[in-house]
RNA sequence: GCGGUAUUGGUGAAGUGGUUAACACAUCGGUUUGUGGAUCCGACACGCGUGGGUUCGAUUCCCACAUACCGCCCCA
């Protein structure tokens, strides 16, 4: 019996994890000087904790949460995306607490999980980055969390994007303008598709997102949520828009913009990108917005929250497809050649010393002839072979060869212990820059 | 959850109801035996996703299952 990977997985092989690690290492560096913190938190939580948070009539908590009974019966779930169990994480251990400067503001990255039909750039197990800052009802931060989306992807080398942003309003605002949207839906129930008339009555909003063709009929005349902003709704929402443009940040204000989760309030935000890679036309690559009370949902105190996530395998197909280069730092330094049995210790020895000494260096592990190893050495793209047979043995000596020229010294082994770097300087510096 | 297509060695792939499953790349070995990217020679599928069935006989036909990809749904 061959065992394959779950349905929906992927192993990330050694070439393709230095990808994602030149991509985690990107976001690491630019989240701290936006002074983001990491932050980790389970894979898995307490099912209420996703399907309170994400509505239940979401699809995410409806027909995609991975979740199951432990053996002490209890209902929990792999988390489906970050906020919720971030927002658990940050009311459990109080970093509402005064102590904590606020806006509070970190990072994830790590898997997430929907147990749904696996397709291209959609996984059962699927990772994203993402951030959230709590504590600041100011339109500033959602602005320097959209720039900072926005940013983040440019680092990756992305380009032709797209900034959607539409404002929810507040309670109020979301209120008004649900039974707004719930008075011109009714008449036109029966031409609804099935989907939607389950969701007219429970979430109006996700009408608005449907993809049916009939529906996006009706929709196209209906109320828009812009026209049910209250005074202060639609102060913030302008002065979101006014600050992007004081950052020269275009945007677009689609204002049929549903996100799928429920917590979300005034701002939301997609960034999208146009690429044949994840199919046609825009697709979203990272989204997110503002959820003020989803904190005091779980229990925490009233405490604003804005944040987005970015999915990794998306991101990475897009900078595949748009031909980013992925820097990657494989330089094998010296590959040490032993010739003949007896000198296997003393190679060893030299490759532990050249670690030692901060270089990366291999040598033959497999009983190979000579021949053999320079072939290994040349494939690995070996900046040096630094040889050791029987006369070299003899002779407390070694042949260092650089092996994109060709040329080769004899040097005492006991220079090759104290420093490899003085033999570089010494005998290959005129012709060859090393980087 | 629904529909479509696919599944041959490390990789890309050809192929047929019936003796030894092409070819190429990669890999390994050799080319007179301590030195690398070329040439040449040679080796390399517990057998064709898994399990059943039809058949004298299946990798090739049928069924189920698994997985991948595409579309729907939805979304990162």
């Amino acid at each position: 019996m061959r065992y394959q990977r779950p349905k929906g997985t992927a192993d990330i092989l050694p070439g393709e994890a230095q990808k994602w690690n030149y991509v985690e290492e990107t976001a690491r560096m630019l989240f701290d000087d936006y002074r983001y913190q990491e932050i980790r938190t389970p894979m898995f939580e307490n099912f209420d904790v996703f399907s309170r948070t994400s509505g239940d009539t979401s699809d995410v908590v409806t027909k995609e949460m991975y979740d199951f009974n432990d053996k002490g019966d209890r209902h929990m779930s792999l988390r489906p995306e970050g906020t919720a169990g971030v927002v658990r994480a940050f009311v459990e251990n109080k970093l509402y607490g005064p102590e904590h400067p606020r806006p509070v503001k970190v990072f994830y990255m790590g898997s997430m999980f929907r147990y749904e039909r696996p397709q291209s750039g959609r996984q059962r197990e699927f990772h994203q980055i993402g951030v959230e800052a709590f504590g600041s009802n100011e339109p500033e931060l959602d602005v320097e969390v959209i720039a900072m989306g926005m940013d983040l992807l440019k680092h990756f080398g992305l380009s032709g994007l797209r900034l959607e942003i539409n404002s929810l309003g507040d309670q109020a605002s979301r209120d008004a303008y649900r039974q707004a949207l719930i008075d011109y839906l009714d008449p036109h129930f029966d031409e609804l598709s099935d989907d939607s008339k389950v969701r007219l009555h429970k979430n109006p909003l996700r009408v608005l997102d449907s993809k049916d063709k009939r529906d996006q009929e009706i929709v196209k005349d209906a109320p828009s949520i812009l026209d049910y902003l209250n005074a202060d709704s639609q102060k913030h929402f302008d002065k979101v828009k006014h600050l992007l443009e004081s950052l020269n940040i275009p945007y677009v204000v689609d204002p049929d913009m549903v996100r799928g989760l429920d917590y979300y309030n005034h701002t939301i935000f997609e960034i999208m990108v146009d690429s044949k890679a994840l199919g046609e036309g825009y697709t979203t690559i990272c989204a997110g917005g503002r959820y003020n009370g989803l904190v005091e949902q779980l229990g925490g105190p009233e405490m604003p929250g804005i944040g987005f996530g970015l999915g990794m395998e998306r991101l990475m197909l897009l900078m595949e497809a748009q031909g980013v280069k992925f820097p990657v730092l494989d330089q094998l330094d010296a590959y040490v050649v032993g010739i003949g049995d007896s000198t296997s210790a003393l190679t060893l020895q030299i490759v532990q010393a050249l670690r030692a000494d901060g270089f990366a260096a291999d040598r033959d592990y497999l009983d190979r002839k000579p021949k053999a190893q320079f072939k290994t050495a040349n494939k690995l793209n070996a900046q040096y072979t630094i040889t050791i047979g029987e006369s070299e043995l003899a002779n407390k000596t070694a042949n260092v060869k650089q092996m994109r020229t060709g040329t080769e010294v004899s040097v005492p082994l006991a220079d090759i212990f104290k420093d490899f770097d003085d033999i570089i300087t010494k005998y290959f510096t005129d012709d060859e820059e090393i980087d």
